[in-house]
DNA sequence: ACAAATATTTAGGATAACCTAAATTTTGAT
DNA sequence: ATCAAAATTTAGGTTATCCTAAATATTTGT
């Protein structure tokens, strides 16, 4: 069962929707929009997954995976997000430059690469942006995370992770000087209009961030 | 210009052609039997690789690659012997284990992620098989070697490279003992049937090697 | 509950890359 | 030089993946 690169993006994509909307089905423009395609394309497509028994699909009424698209879906996740951790740690790539590689990277067919980059990179728990890589047998570790805007001063907390993954936003969040996994604490928060006043702790410099910002900032509570 | 997959191993092709054989012209029948396509199907595709300007190409007399399909086919070569190089030194692959992998990973698009690779990888000057890797600017450093069949007794070498590329071969290879680099000195060649004895200089052991193995074998002569 | 708006599917086509069978060109043996 | 064999190309067809336009189903506001 190997599948196409244009199908492992479908199945991807449906993986992608349900789980970070948290809800049961995508639907045909949801992934129209997300993969670029016309809803026509979509549809199409739909109907040859649903035989490929990837997903569960009743016209008009949205899609699912199947336990197979579902362990197809984990694997291309896994797969990415080695890839990633392998371009920005062994390759000294940056964060925000990484994803369009690991597009492609990820459609490399051979279990035992993957088996092996995984031990190459000491098993990693989580990408360059804070995403859990799911193990071998794909069970996703994921971390109790919240939003920083949720947080109250006085909290401290380990930056973990993002919410949203484009290249601006990235770039803003180095540019504010945050590191994943570093310890940080709230020292203020406006409350007309949110603004966070943080603490980075490995330099004693305090930084602010602005409420949009903050609510794509994910941290572990200590 | 961004070049399909499968473009990029007609232009690989017709460069392994010609280069090997030392010709000019690759023909329709040889692309044919290599890439496992009907010499009707490669027909189809000249036409199009000559709209593209890869190839020069007259209709019934065989292609040749332009300066742009010249420097095409030379990346992917780079590319390919790069990623061979990793498999085998930093993910412990066997050299008759990564040709498959390299193949996909080869068409992997980025410029940046091959200069990267390059410079983690110290700037490899051959692959585990002892082709050379052309360098950034597709200059390509050969070796001077020679089959090792037409070697005479005492003449010291290195191992340096192989003309024949399948599992099996290699594995035979490595079963004898030999490794790439090794410096070896021919012992005994026996006149009727050409077997050579040879020393591995590294463990003091020597082995034989039929002639029709020997001659697949490649040592530079100190 | 029903029409308008929205979402989705179907119908009919395009393109890349393959195929078989038939036609054409080149080659090579006499 | 000629003609059969070999090589190559053309013609016509298939599949995967996409498209636009038209048809149909669902949802939503009143």
């Amino acid at each position: 069962m190997p599948f196409s690169a244009t199908e492992e993006n479908y199945i991807k994509a449906i993986y992608a929707l349900t789980h970070s909307l948290g809800v049961e089905h995508a639907n045909t423009n949801q992934l129209s929009s997300r993969l670029n395609n016309k809803a026509a394309s979509v549809s199409d497509m739909l109907q040859r997954l649903f035989e490929k028994k990837l997903i569960d699909y009743k016209k008009y009424h949205g899609v699912k995976l199947t336990k197979k698209g579902f362990s197809v879906a984990i694997q291309i996740v896994r797969k990415h997000r080695l890839w990633e951790v392998f371009l920005v740690e062994k390759l000294n790539f940056k964060w925000d430059e990484v994803h369009e590689i690991a597009e492609q990277l990820e459609h490399i067919q051979s279990e035992e690469l993957v088996k092996r980059l995984d031990k190459f990179l000491h098993f990693p728990k989580h990408d360059p942006h804070g995403d859990p890589i799911p193990d071998i047998k794909g069970i996703v570790h994921e971390l109790k995370q919240v939003e920083l805007n949720t947080c109250k001063v006085k909290n401290k907390m380990i930056f973990s992770g993002v919410k949203l993954h484009t290249k601006e936003f990235l770039q803003h969040i180095s540019n504010l000087g945050l590191k994943l996994r570093e310890k940080i604490e709230i020292i203020h928060i406006t409350d007309f209009d949110g603004l966070i006043e943080v603490k980075i702790n490995s330099n004693k410099k305090t930084i602010h961030i602005g409420s949009k910002t903050a609510s794509h900032i994910l941290v572990e509570l200590l």
